[in-house]
DNA sequence: TGTACATCAGTGAACGCGCGTTCACTGATGTAC
DNA sequence: TGTACATCAGTGAACGCGCGTTCACTGATGTAC
């Protein structure tokens, strides 16, 4: 990952205090939320002055730029390892791969809504990130272009074939190309209601229902 | 709805401010995010002092909730508004619920995040608004069992069939419920990340990604 | 191996800001007789 | 219709707080000869 040969101890030092400072970070994420993260208040649970961050971040903007950076690159390692692992054709790899979008929201739910949630009005993510998002994408694309039987193209598909730039030069099928997108969308719409609590109280089990959309994306 | 007949000039008077900050509530909450809510800031745009609205609110939390409460009433009334409308059975009536709640989502995205978005951590909603989610649920439901032709139970539909407390006394078929859930998560799905503008720099039209969804929902 | 210098981590004081909220008070509006 | 009183809206000062960020400075760590 990063070059570890050449690191000389400081930069050792520095990327470890970075790191304690994210660490912090997405603790205090998850009991005050994104818009109450505060250096301050970071620097004071790591035995720091407040100024001292300042060293480390540029100011409190690239703290969060990291943070959604750090989400969106473990959201891509994650499928990438999970595409890997299932390596191959069969919807047993959509299943692998839905599930492991599901185990990584559960695992951590701010981190989850830091990226999908509720976007912070005047804040904009650096180009770079959208490589990272088409990685995403394009492990979804090889999926569902793996799938033995390609199913007949619908109407959107058609429009997406027209509107193919999200894509890249991924060579799926229109069909494909629409099946992933709703898979994004439909495993979101099950996940973000289910992580922002809106089913406590409805008494059923959520994974069935994730299972149960799951099912007819993978049918 | 409010009793008009018997209110003093002074009562009037008072409805007319405690909406008038809230309609400056809703601006602030636009432009710099829900977390941002400041009562100060909202008095001095009204020309007035910080602890005047404290005649209004109890505090700031209470401000915050009215438009909860506000927003899930207007959803309510706009669904309820848009079934009296379709007035019966077929697949149109969901159709007209699906779009009546787009237009609502896009008319304010705001006001839809406040309500399905990140949750404010260690914030709850008072229990009064559970009877307004019902009353949605409910329209949801009512348009779902008026369908003519009732699609054979899933196996999730099953699992609702024992667990289908959040339903009250709707005597509505387990597919009817399984649909009804997945009409709100799948519709949730696609309106929440293009409100977030993650459809943003992928070409394809949202509102036709939108009619896709639906029309496999009532198909 | 030792010395001279440069680099860098971290501190404490300071600036200006806005927040939620309480409180004693003024002045206007409504009510009772 | 007029007077006495109660109610209520709104003000300004104040409290305590935490924020992001800048700056001059100390002290430790690394580098060059």
């Amino acid at each position: 990952m990063t070059d570890t040969g050449t690191e000389t101890p400081r930069e050792r030092y520095r990327a470890q205090v970075r790191a304690e400072v994210k660490a912090h970070a997405w603790e205090q994420l998850a009991s005050a939320g994104a818009s109450a993260l505060s250096l301050n208040a970071i620097a004071k649970r790591m035995g720091m002055s407040g100024p001292a961050l300042y060293r480390y971040f540029a100011n409190r903007d690239e703290l969060i730029t990291e943070l959604i950076r750090d989400a969106y690159r473990s959201l891509a390692d994650t499928f990438r390892a999970t595409a890997a692992d299932g390596s191959g054709s069969g919807s047993g790899d959509l299943a692998a791969l839905a599930h492991a979008l599901r185990d990584w929201a559960l695992q951590d739910p701010h981190r989850y809504f830091l990226i999908y949630g509720t976007p912070v009005p005047g804040y904009h993510a650096p180009d770079d990130i959208t490589g990272i998002v088409h990685e995403i994408m394009a492990t979804l694309l090889d999926a569902f272009a793996a799938l033995p039987s390609a199913p007949s193209t619908t109407a959107f598909g058609s429009h997406l074939e027209e509107h193919r730039r999200w894509a890249g030069d991924h060579p799926a099928e229109p069909a494909a190309l629409h099946r992933a997108l709703t898979f994004w969308t439909r495993l979101h719409g099950v996940l973000s209601l289910e992580l922002a609590g809106h089913f406590t109280g409805m008494e059923f089990d959520p994974a069935l229902f994730f299972a149960a959309e799951l099912d007819e994306l993978t049918r």
